[in-house]
DNA sequence: AATTATTTTTAGGTAGTCCTAACTTAAATA
DNA sequence: TATTTAAGTTAGGACTACCTAAAAATAATT
């Protein structure tokens, strides 16, 4: 297994690898490489028994894959609590780090930082972290953007990426942020919310609002 | 930069290439690779700057291959520190660990963790962690081995090998344990000492007493 | 000094992952 | 249905770091 292997599983499986096929092209844009390079790597992962594929068809985990990819997450995000927790960290700043170090971790350093976090559920931006088995309570795939007005809602968590992550820390936005949807501004423009600690208006962007997932 | 280029520059440096020539042989041992392997290594690290080499005479840093060298240590007992101190590791079984988190960690994650670990001057097996600047104190280079039967030591530091730390382990024997050398015993014989905390004979082997740092 | 042994370098290959460009398949449109 | 467009696959090449084996340089021994 080399980390770019490795990349790859969890890219299929953060696009929903496990439940639909995944098509090449989504997977090259994922990882910026050419089109010719995931077929050339895919058919690897096929033989050591990681992926389905069908050709022209796409790409789904098997159950094999399916188990790397969540230790990968959990390994990702125990690294993202503790740059945060303990190192002091901004979220927007731990994504690039913990990519890194999820590949140079050994399920005994995994342990061991789950441990010493104190067995945390949750990693900074809301993801859940599974526990030392990989098993994992479901979280929503309810996205901000399909609330209807007038809900009462809590963020639980955002897709961790840097710029998102940067625009909504300005915005003082968050899991656990707990909104009413007050309005969708039309023409793909704004969803409104009130944050309810301090009342405030807040103006989501259209691509942010589906990239932000409540309960 | 890669991580066995950076392999490649720390070795050189715990050889001494600072002060002397490094033999091609000594690297290639070192790193447990063929001796063209090290030629061709080296070839491209010249191109960088970060070596200078005399065909056939030997190879030594340079100032930019130092710097990289001291960088590459204190990350690797930052995180020997913290798998320690905070993740409660057996000192033996942190090097291999470090070893591969080394090449991942950014200089500012370096110095979260410095700043976590609140400031540490030394790794759990004796080792000098240089500052945020690289600077460091010279440490000890008298070996147990060479110290005169009747003299008060105390152990700074020991080379980071996992089985040496075992076995000095199980013979309660680490960085910071006071002794007196009771005698050395002839043929390559081990070095008795006594144990100043509890009046202990211990038994250290010719091998293990000149891996083992003092003061 | 000549021979032998050791070390270093050079040369030619392999494996992993990338690329571009050409070709094939499938889907969409006319 | 025929054509065009998009997506996927194949083919050939590049780069890194490794290897082994042969050649060259240096050191050691006779």
């Amino acid at each position: 297994m080399t980390p770019m292997k490795e990349d790859y599983i969890k890219i299929i499986f953060e696009l929903g690898g496990t439940e639909r096929k995944i098509s090449n092209k989504e997977i090259a844009l994922g990882l910026d490489v050419a089109a010719g390079s995931v077929t050339e790597m895919i058919t690897k992962l096929v033989e050591e028994k990681l992926v389905i594929h069908e050709p022209y068809a796409g790409i789904t985990l098997t159950q094999l894959g399916h188990q790397l990819a969540i230790e990968l997450v959990r390994k990702h995000r125990l690294w993202e609590t503790f740059l945060v927790d303990d190192l002091k960290y901004e979220v927007a700043d731990v994504h690039s780090e913990a990519e890194v170090l999820e590949h140079q971790t050994s399920d005994k350093l995994a342990d061991a930082l789950y441990d010493f976090l104190g067995k945390p559920k949750f990693c900074p931006h809301g993801g859940v972290i599974p526990d030392e088995n990989g098993d994992y309570p479901e979280s929503s795939n309810i996205v901000l953007a399909d609330i209807e007005d007038g809900q009462e809602i809590t963020i639980t968590r955002i897709i961790d990426n840097h710029d998102l992550l940067t625009y909504l820390h300005n915005l003082g936005v968050s899991a656990n942020t707990k909104v009413i949807v007050l309005r969708h501004e039309p023409f793909e423009g704004p969803v409104i919310v009130k944050r309810l600690a301090d009342e405030t208006e807040i103006s989501i962007s259209f691509k942010a609002a589906h990239n932000i997932f409540v309960q």
